[in-house]
DNA sequence: CCTCTATGGCGAA
DNA sequence: TCGCCCTAGAGGC
């Protein structure tokens, strides 16, 4: 599930598993095989993400960027690897002695070196991360308030917010009864200042548990027939509201299936909220 | 077996 | 706005 909360998760495990040891790095299947050859061999320094991007840095100054993409997965272990099976475009695996791990990486849309150019390029660009201390929201709501453009697009919009993706996308508009076709101007400050603060919480949990689980305990089963929702709205289209009984709604936005409560999430009509 | 869908984003038109 | 990249799981036949 690659949203910020994957990423970061997933640069905590490289950190854990590779932060100081020198590593063998393969291309299996050839797609990534130039950034393999030029890192096989050297010392993991650190690993980081920020938004959806994660970065692994190398000794001389080498800096690996990987882009999950919607169906990459990088999935880390800590033991030595089976021969590859698939299609494995980057593989790592420990190469000093003791405490063995290893890492594959699949379907993923980059991994490439960066030149520091690039990487203070992406920096750049990216929107401020609800998964960093130290983090600016307020250059987010800059943004936002003087922008016609829906805020369900906005959220999406990398440069804005990083690390959002479509499920929590969905999931706090619904949260702060926000229709996603509100104009970013119509937010008040304070009602972006409560979204971030609890994109924060659930972000965080995310990184906590490996999953997207924005539900509030009392309405996990509300429904009463005895399954345990996770989402409020995503992907539940056709489904009664788990707090209004009304029916979830979709519609395409930002070129990604939008959802939400027609109830819970009144329709902008050129009104504040 | 087949087809569809997905938590993302780029570049061409 | 569309096509494309790439993989895996779900569901239909």
């Amino acid at each position: 599930m690659p949203e910020g909360h994957t990423l970061r998760r997933l640069a905590d495990s490289l950190q854990t598993a590779f932060a100081g040891r020198p590593v063998r790095t393969s291309s299996p299947q050839g797609r990534f095989a130039e950034s393999a050859a030029l890192l096989d061999g050297s010392r993991v320094l650190a690993a980081d993400s920020l938004g959806k991007h994660l970065f692994v840095d190398f000794e001389d100054d080498r800096l690996l960027h990987v882009h999950l993409g919607l169906y990459g997965k990088f999935h880390v272990a800590r033991r030595l690897p089976d021969p590859p099976v698939g299609q494995v475009r980057l593989r790592m695996v420990t190469a000093d002695d003791g405490d063995p791990a290893y890492g594959d990486l699949r379907g993923a849309t980059a991994c490439e070196l960066f030149t520091p150019e690039q990487h203070r390029a992406l920096l750049e660009r990216l929107g401020p991360d609800p998964l960093r201390v130290d983090a600016e929201p307020l250059r987010a709501w800059e943004r936002i308030r003087r922008s016609r453009a829906p805020i369900g697009g906005l959220l999406m919009d990398q440069s804005v917010v990083a690390g959002v993706g479509n499920v929590y996308r969905a999931e706090i508009l619904f949260r702060h009864g926000l229709h996603p076709l509100r104009p970013g101007l119509a937010l008040r400050r304070a009602q972006f200042l409560a979204l971030w603060a609890d994109l924060v919480v659930l972000m965080q949990a995310g990184v906590r548990t490996g999953r997207i689980d924005t539900v509030r305990p009392e309405h996990v089963d509300r429904l009463g027939d005895g399954v345990r929702r996770h989402s409020y709205v995503y992907k539940r289209d056709g489904e009664p509201c788990l707090v209004c009984g009304s029916i979830v709604r979709t519609e395409e936005l930002a070129a990604r299936n939008s959802f939400w409560c027609p109830r819970c999430q009144p329709a902008y009509r050129g009104r504040a909220a």
